[in-house]
DNA sequence: GTCTATAAGAAGATAGAC
DNA sequence: GTCTATCTTCTTATAGAC
């Protein structure tokens, strides 16, 4: 029963779905199950309990990131698992990590609460910048990059082929976002992607 | 100096800012040059001024999609237009529909806005979907539809290239709403993909 | 249509008892 | 750490003079 943390949860839950300005301190307490004067023994004040909602969420995604990059193997050894791939498995693969960024609580209430709150300060916007664009195109880059060393992929521009493969699925996303009852619509037109990427920049091309 | 008109600019380039919550009565009627109260003559509260915007909105884009669908020539005629086109003038084309859509105030500020309160309710999740996916993927569509039967194009699937070349470009334009400094790093990237994009689904393929 | 004055209520935050 | 009571400030909106 740590308040503390149950307090950041329910906050970033109503803050994704409302916006930080039309969340009441009362109704996090509420939620928590705690009347709002209480709340103020935990955090001092409102922004208070955005700004460690950000710290965390910094924190985990640097942590992602760090791991990522020290093991650039681990791109290596993903490469490897493209490799030999048929087209099915890939799309089930596609589908798979489509699924767990839509739908995983965290992911979901962090990505929705940063795109209601990109515009009201700059560091939120370089915060949302870094884990939507930056980090995924590097990451993905240095995956492409090493399959298309392996033959796997054929492209002369890494970068625009993982831009490619990339922004249609972010787009996808922020779909289901914003009208989850569009999630089948988006799925057929995340394999039908997939499918034309691959034949696109594919071994076969 | 029709006021009832001012009063929905400066609260359109209020609430693309700071969001709905954000904005207060007395900020819009500063920027009006009048005192809050005075504004109660023109609009009966906060809400309706936003709703007026919507409609408004509503309005010109429906007025645009049908002109663009009675017209379907519009479309038969554009694809006429980039028959002939070389690399470099399809460029030039792109940059340029690319650099209205992010400067043109009403759109930017529209765009913005509609991001911010996309979540608060069915209706403005619908109009976001219809203006930035389903319209635009509609008219693109088509238009790729004309460009694939006159041979400019090639593609098996119109829905996926059109998704292809849409994605990235609305991907680039939330990177540049959202921090207006990259819009040289985007513009770059634009270019490259259209070229891409042309070299994939071009004639010479 | 614009103003000043003001009502009415909401929301963040504190005081102090338990 | 939680509560009730309360303070303070902000915000929407109305009343009524000009």
């Amino acid at each position: 029963m740590d308040t503390k943390q149950r307090i950041l949860d329910e906050a970033l839950t109503l803050f994704s779905e409302k916006g930080y300005a039309n969340v009441f301190v009362g109704d996090i307490a509420e939620r928590v199950g705690i009347k709002a004067p209480s709340l103020y023994k935990h955090y001092k004040s409102k922004k208070a309990i955005f700004d460690a909602i950000i710290d965390k969420m910094n924190e985990s995604f640097a942590e992602q990131a760090k791991a990522m990059q020290i093991n650039g193997s681990d791109a290596v050894a993903d490469a490897e698992i493209y490799k030999g791939l048929p087209e099915e498995q890939l799309l089930k693969l596609g589908r798979q990590f489509f699924l767990y960024f839509l739908h995983d609580d965290y992911n979901q209430k962090f990505r929705k609460m940063l795109t209601l709150e990109q515009f009201h300060d700059e560091d939120l916007a370089k915060i949302y910048s870094r884990i939507y664009v930056d980090d995924p195109l590097s990451y993905q880059g240095m995956l492409f990059g090493f399959m298309v060393t392996s033959g796997i992929l054929k492209t002369d521009n890494v970068q625009i082929m993982t831009l490619h493969f990339y922004a249609p699925i972010y787009y996808l996303l922020t779909i289901c976002d914003r009208e989850p009852d569009r999630e089948p619509e988006a799925l057929k037109l995340l394999d039908d992607h997939i499918k034309q990427f691959d034949r696109i920049y594919g071994r076969e091309n």
